[in-house]
DNA sequence: ATTATAGTTGAGCGAGTGCTCAATTGTCAA
DNA sequence: TTGACAATTGAGCACTCGCTCAACTATAAT
């Protein structure tokens, strides 16, 4: 790659990093999926029905009263996770019952409770 | 609480579950602080970026050419990473050098890109 | 068939986000 | 001191996102 080519308005300073982290860098898209699966658990809305499920199965109005929602709201937000394969349903008449579709999203979920905890508890003790 | 104050249109189909739920819920704020943690990752240029300090410690202008940005985008980028204590930094003369402060990020998003290749291998076995 | 309820869906609006551009700060060298 | 460059910062703009509202589908009960 020539030096015009690259966008940025500045001087390599480390080239040699520069060139073998590129090589050792992931598929562009794979990196666009993984921010793509963040942007969904980072929503507080959805936050919440993805902790409630890992509670317990719950149908679309149960979610709705417990987080004080429309049900249009959380629909939608349902259909989020949905898309990103995230929740499973099964109907039962009218009722339609959503429940966690994998169980790497609760490690993740708890993994992140984990890091936001500690560094709550860092920040009361000054470190 | 009367159904009167609640927002939903809807009977509550499972009362005594949303009530026992509801009771085992966190605080409204850890799951907002949760959800605003994976809002940082959830961005594919952070994604990057935060992929790029796990291999090695860059400065800006490494990182703007690594990424083929502008300094001022990737700057920007840094100032969310900073403020939601992803990153640390070190000054050497005019140059910032920035790293991972954490290694529960580097954790969470090894179980992220887990989790995307798999379900991704799912998909294109039909499972 | 009619009515009622659970849930979904699309349009639209206000708030938030990521980038660009220009101005600015801080540090080094001539 | 002056000029050059790394980096930061704020304003502005286009785009995205989450909610509301209204219309709709589907299932069940009368």
């Amino acid at each position: 790659m020539k030096k015009e080519d690259v966008l940025c308005d500045c001087d390599v300073i480390h080239a040699d990093l520069v060139e073998s982290v590129k090589k050792k860098m992931p598929d562009e898209n794979e990196l666009y999926d993984l921010a793509d699966f963040f942007k969904v658990l980072g929503d507080s809305t959805r936050a919440k029905i993805i902790w409630a499920l890992d509670e317990s199965e719950m149908c679309v109005c149960d979610l709705a009263v417990l987080l004080n929602m429309t049900k249009s709201a959380i629909s939608h937000q349902l259909g989020s996770l949905r898309q990103a394969d995230l929740v499973k349903y099964r109907k039962e008449g009218k009722v339609v019952f959503y429940s966690l579709a994998d169980d790497h999203v609760e490690a993740i979920f708890e993994k992140g409770l984990e890091h936001i905890r500690e560094n709550k508890s860092d920040k009361e003790n000054h470190i």
